[in-house]
DNA sequence: TCGGTTGTGTACCAACCGGTCCATTTTTTC
DNA sequence: GAAAAAATGGACCGGTTGGTACACAACCGA
């Protein structure tokens, strides 16, 4: 009844509500991406992302199927962000030790100042990658940093400044690990012992 | 506790004991751990956790005052248990560079074997520690780990098996880093690539 | 301008879930 | 041995939450 009566009465200026579909979708994932973070998958409260938005929880549905669709959708954009960022800096080109590091600074970069993407990679971990293996895209994307390096190992040792039994994938797990750790446990780390995950 | 002895003599003899208070919170507490750390705080559910007790839920209630006590209270335990562990083997007699391989050694088994440990970590994490921060007795306890490590860095300095300028809570960062990541990561991990973190 | 498709808001529901009430039995105290 | 306290069981409840039915407006091609 309020519905009608207000609709009656605003006629002349409907015009204002102009639809956007993929902005939508947009917004959506943007607050859901925070909620989900903060609260894990089971935690998050459909209608506190859907209040958060400046559309309705129907939308959620019309588009992303149901809460795990939302899920799934946040966890597939986070990787595509991410590994966008790597590839668009050219190591390749780059002398390989000067490459490796642009590498490393890279990802303690991106971690640092995304921790939302961290406690996404954690969530997943902690339902056992499960919605993960469903998202075959980030398989193959995720290849990409593997390859990039594998070719700065490879060329680093024909230059003799790199070891010759390096595995690149035991690389990128020493890498990721401190710099994900560092993020992931700052607040249990800070909370034990009195230090703050910073610059060291 | 089987300090209830004390009251009387003639009560030693225990016949047909078909109440056990200690034991009913013992149980609770690990179910609770793993459906915690499968589950996440939001994820679980105290029906379930109940229903793989071999008492009810009522007693949940009556032990811990609710989900968040119970809660805390695994948290507490998982806590206790792996300092108990870390206090256990005698660091501090052995030289400093077998000491140190013995330390990383403990921790990379302890979190290899114990993957319910880890989860609750991060669980805990992505609520920002927030229910660790109740819990004064963890932060004291933990900080038996950073005066062992102090201990063998001096000694190691002494000897010139080790450099000068190690921080010990940032020696203790590295290898928790590295043993913790493999473990707390390697659903996501093995998803994307096809690695197996176990031995290497 | 008209009909179908897409996008959106509102109201609502049925199941679920944390938590409690009441009753009862065992153990401890006096 | 009676009363008090501790321990336990089971039914039950009220709010929350994921999900849906319905209505309808905006967009678009013909």
């Amino acid at each position: 009844m309020r519905k009608t009566a207000k609709k009656k009465a605003s006629v002349e200026q409907l015009p204002a509500v102009t639809r956007d579909p993929e902005a939508s979708v947009q917004d959506i994932l943007a607050v859901a991406t925070e909620e989900f973070a903060i609260n894990g998958l089971s935690g998050a409260r459909v209608d506190q992302i859907a209040e958060r938005t400046r559309t309705s929880k129907r939308m959620i549905y019309y588009y992303f199927k149901g809460k795990e669709g939302l899920y799934q959708a946040v966890l597939e954009k986070a990787y595509q962000d991410i590994r966008a960022l790597e590839e668009k800096a050219k190591l390749l080109d780059m002398e390989p030790r000067a490459a490796m590091r642009k590498l490393i600074e890279l990802t303690f970069d991106y971690d640092e100042t995304h921790p939302m993407f961290i406690s996404l990679v954690s969530v997943e971990n902690i339902h056992q990658a499960k919605h993960l293996t469903n998202l075959t895209s980030i398989k193959d994307m995720n290849q990409s940093v593997i390859r990039t390096l594998t070719s700065i190992l490879e060329r680093g040792r024909k230059e003799g400044v790199f070891r010759s039994d390096l595995d690149p994938v035991d690389v990128h797990l020493l890498i990721s690990a401190f710099c994900f750790f560092r993020v992931s446990n700052r607040h249990t780390f800070g909370a034990i012992f009195d230090r703050d995950l910073s610059d060291p």
